[in-house]
RNA sequence: GGGAGGUUAGCUCAGUGGAAGAGCACCUGCUUUACACGCAGGGGGUCGGGGGUUCAAAUCCCUCACCUCCCACCA
């Protein structure tokens, strides 16, 4: 067996055996309680980064943990057509081939789209699996399937027949820089350092003029109306009157909405209804006309006049700007700092415009998804999502669903010459309803986040009824990035209660942001992304999993270090050099399913006990997501519990200095158990090992993936055991901590005196042989310690060792003055506290006893330590 | 303008009422027959400031400061 754990030399081999023997088929139909996850579905010609490492990791640790527990286990993997993101792929890759869009045509650019997808496809799959993450194959979905496509007309289909879905002429938010429009949630608010414009406006028939203020002096050629507080006196007998638009000499009449902030700037507003969402809203209350004056690739329109037409929004304004400065309607510019909305993806300035869209009303649906989640249906985990989530909810607007491009699923209506709308699973029934076959289908797609609110039930077949779906909805678990808890997540738990009349999934754990190790937010314009399988080249699956298991707090981002990893690279070899050393002395000894228990001595008893409480806590802590702990749980229990102790307490009965019954059954069937217990963190490591283990092939499955979780065993938990072992710990460390601080030459054997209970005195006798090489003693005396030597109580015991006359340094002495200042202090507030009375007859006994007994510990060191400065 | 989270050892973070923790980094010794990706020992923090509740506060309450992030129709 190599000295090194050597991860690249096994985790291919593991993951194609895994899958070839289809370990992780779930069963349409079984006995078993079903557990399920549904992957979110990454981005079909993407890669994966940091955050789907994350995600996956916590992911396949759940599946895996729920298939050794003996469920039957669903994690569904998929991709995402990715609309927007694949169209600018696409485009730009035919840019780069010389190829013009629109030369090749709607049927062409799809096409294209599909063979750059299946060319790409497969890529996902390949970094998933080199993760280790254990998914169901068989069953992979992608959100343009014709499976999945059909549930999305599904859907549509339904929701238009309901009324829910409508087509309506609407401000929305429109991209120049995509060229469609996109939903509030794509638009990104940013301050900008811009001007503020005060213009002054004429009031017809008199010498009055009026100033309005706005950002974008452009729009002032769609102006319909000047808009005033309801009850603002100074304004209110305007009101009857009109404005002249400047430039355009256009009467526009005033009107009164409370909408207006009376306190901000003039108190009057300019009313542009084609042009600004909240003007919009103005317009629609006091039946204003709109005027379009800018179009869709943000250049003028005619309507804005001679002067206008045709140039950039950028460009008008400044002539805008100029014209009314030359004719003396502007009042003042004003440096001005203010959030301006910009397309997420494309990062150029929203226009809002009005045009024709698909809206989803979502009020119906909302209220039911807010309603799930006030009431436990759906938990998000942290719950401190449960705010921004019923903030959503509680003011959610119509979504926009459409989007003027090609890659997608395109939206199933169909219109005749006659403006008739028809709404259909397929051109075949939109002809039987419009009764004629001269039919247009509407050109635009669906946002892509529309297939993916359906992924939880469409991945399993829906609207048929499978027996896929009747076993597998609804999910357990969604494990995903808080940043898409409205995108993604809320429309799912919509949607699932609107079709399904079920929620989703139980539980959603959001995970935070992988930032880089400086606490960064990772990003490709900042050039610190860090790509996931890089790090598994570097450190192994194993060791990137575990990182981010034991990082995972919840609500907390996750600072990915390369050192960190490092360290957890070091925990594998660490299980590996365990396994190496007791499969290289326990000679013929074999996994056990059971132990006699009575036949054991104390060492043995006492890692069973701290491997039974081990395996119950990790249970406990995944049940409750708290995967940070469960790691931690796991290390310190396999570095400290039994490597640094129960392996070095049985070197001593391998090498026949002190035999104990059964030593190589316990040792390898407490490996045998701890390897399980990492399995769903560590899963290709664990495989390796496991498959070596002698005689565990007898009692379990051919495969670690397959085999039970190990659960709380309570008839292993012995208190005793602990008890004594940890007095047994407690005292080595004093021991070698004792020599270090006297600087006692490593080689000399000390022996150590002992006044302790009888009981304890007999078990020592016992452990006598595997003390001596922990603390190099020559061995125990139960006599009285003499004057000379140094004496202190631990746990209880009064120990003792005469240390050869050696001269101490300055910094000896040092540190022991230290440490008698310290043990002062800390005995003279106990003191204190001791003598209070308020805290003596409030405080629970427990407290009181507590303080009492290291009240008397802190004196006898004292005492102790005072005699040896004394002899030094 | 609302809301959420954060401020604990050099770094990154656990810890929600009873003696300040982990990993990494650092210091001092070690070829102790699995592992130097190791072993043993050690240094280092008035738990952001102030106030309050309590016998007792990193932990609960108030307040201030700073940092993140989300939401938002002051033109």
């Amino acid at each position: 067996m190599e000295k090194r754990f050597q991860p690249e030399l096994y985790e291919q081999k593991w993951q194609t055996w895994w899958s070839e023997n289809g370990f992780f088929v779930a069963e349409a139909e079984s006995e078993r309680p079903s557990y399920c996850i549904m992957i979110p579905p990454p981005n079909v010609t993407g890669n994966l980064h940091a955050g789907h490492a994350l995600q996956t990791t916590i992911q396949d640790l759940l599946t895996r943990w729920k298939r050794m527990l003996g469920f039957n286990t669903l994690w569904l993997p998929g991709t995402d057509h990715a609309g927007i993101a694949t169209q600018l792929m696409v485009e730009r890759q035919l840019a780069a081939e010389g190829i013009e869009k629109a030369e090749l045509g709607r049927e062409g650019f799809v096409e294209k789209a599909w063979d750059w997808t299946l060319q790409h496809h497969g890529r996902i799959r390949a970094q998933l699996d080199r993760l280790g993450a254990s998914c169901d194959w068989t069953r992979e979905k992608f959100t343009l399937d014709e499976e999945l496509s059909n549930a999305v007309r599904e859907a549509f289909v339904r929701l238009h027949r309901e009324g829910l879905i409508s087509r309506d002429e609407y401000i929305v938010n429109w991209s120049p820089g995509l060229q469609t429009a996109i939903s509030d949630l794509e638009v990104e608010m940013k301050s900008v350092a811009g001007k503020l414009y005060h213009i002054s406006y004429p009031i017809e028939g008199t010498d009055e003029r009026i100033v309005v203020a706005t950002t974008r002096p452009e729009t002032m050629l769609g102006d319909t109306a000047v808009a005033l507080h309801p009850d603002d006196d100074r304004y209110l007998h305007l009101h009857g009157k009109s404005a002249v638009l400047p430039l355009v000499g256009r009467k526009i009449p005033f009107v009164k909405d409370a909408v207006v902030d009376r306190d901000f700037g003039t108190g009057l507003v300019k009313v542009t209804p084609f042009h600004d969402p909240t003007d919009f809203e103005i317009g629609r209350r006091h039946d204003l006309p709109g005027v379009r004056v800018i179009d869709s690739s943000g250049r003028m329109t005619d309507e804005a006049g001679s002067d206008f037409a045709g140039l950039d929004r950028a460009v008008a304004r400044k002539k805008v700007v100029q014209m009314l400065q030359e004719q003396g309607f502007l009042a003042e510019i004003e440096d001005y700092t203010h959030n301006v909305g910009h397309c997420q993806r494309s990062g150029v300035p929203i226009e809002p415009m009005v045009s024709t869209q698909w809206f989803l009303d979502m009020n119906e649906m909302a209220a039911r998804a807010l309603d799930s989640v006030r009431s436990g249906r759906t938990r998000l985990v942290p719950d401190s999502w449960d705010k921004t989530w019923e903030h959503w909810l509680e003011n959610i607007r119509p979504w926009c669903i459409s989007r003027q491009l090609w890659w997608g699923h395109q939206i199933p209506a169909w219109y005749d010459d006659k403006g008739g709308i028809f709404v259909a699973h397929s051109r075949q029934e939109a002809e039987k309803l419009a009764g004629t076959s001269e039919l247009t289908q509407d050109t635009d797609v669906l946002d892509t986040w529309f297939s993916s609110a359906l992924w939880p039930f469409s991945t399993l077949g829906w609207p048929d009824q499978t027996r896929d779906l009747a076993t597998f909805y609804p999910t357990d678990v969604l494990v995903t990035g808080f940043d898409i808890i409205f995108f993604w997540v809320a429309r799912m738990v919509m949607t699932g209660l609107h079709f399904m009349d079920e929620e989703p999934f139980q539980t959603v754990h959001l995970t935070g942001l992988v930032r880089d190790s400086e606490g960064h937010k990772m990003s490709k314009t900042r050039g610190n992304t860090v790509d996931p399988l890089e790090l598994v080249d570097e450190f192994g699956a194993d060791a990137l999993r575990f990182t981010f298991a034991i990082l995972d707090s919840p609500g907390r981002d996750i600072p990915l270090d390369a050192d960190r990893m490092a360290g957890y690279k070091a925990f594998g070899n660490k299980i590996w050099n365990a396994v190496r050393f007791s499969l290289g002395n326990t000679g013929d000894s074999r996994v056990q399913e059971e132990l006699d228990l009575e036949k054991l001595e104390l060492p043995e008893r006492w890692i069973l006990s701290r491997l039974a409480r081990t395996a119950a806590e990790v249970n406990a802590k995944f049940e409750i997501y708290r995967f940070d702990e469960a790691c931690q749980r796991l290390y310190h229990f396999f570095w400290g519990d039994l490597c640094d102790w129960y392996i070095e307490l049985c070197k001593p009965a391998f090498s026949g200095k002190a035999p104990r019954p059964l030593v190589g059954e316990v040792l390898l069937t407490v490996i045998d158990r701890s390897l399980r217990l990492l399995h769903p963190v560590m899963p290709f490591l664990t495989e390796e090992l496991w498959q070596r283990l002698p005689g565990r092939e007898v009692i379990h499955s051919e495969t670690i993936t397959l085999a039970p979780y190990p659960q709380a065993q309570p008839d292993w938990i012995d208190d005793e055991a602990e008890l004594n072992i940890g007095r047994f710990i407690q005292m080595i460390g004093w021991v070698r901590a004792t020599r270090a601080d006297l600087a006692v030459d490593s080689k000399t054997e000390l022996e150590l005196f002992v006044s302790a209970d009888d009981d304890f005195k007999v078990r020592l006798t016992e452990l006598e042989p595997l003390a001596r090489p922990l603390a190099r003693l020559s061995g125990f005396s139960f006599e009285l310690a003499p004057e000379s030597a140094h004496q202190d109580k631990v746990a209880g015991l009064g120990l003792g060792l005469i240390i050869p006359e050696v001269e101490l340094t300055d910094r000896d002495l040092e540190r022991q003055a230290k440490e008698r200042d310290e043990l002062k202090a800390q005995s003279t507030r106990i003191q204190e506290l001791l003598s209070n009375e308020s805290f003596t007859t409030k405080a629970p006994e427990k407290v009181v006893n507590q303080n009492r007994q290291r009240l008397t510990e802190l004196t006898d060191r004292l005492a102790q330590l005072e005699a040896g400065l004394g002899k030094s």
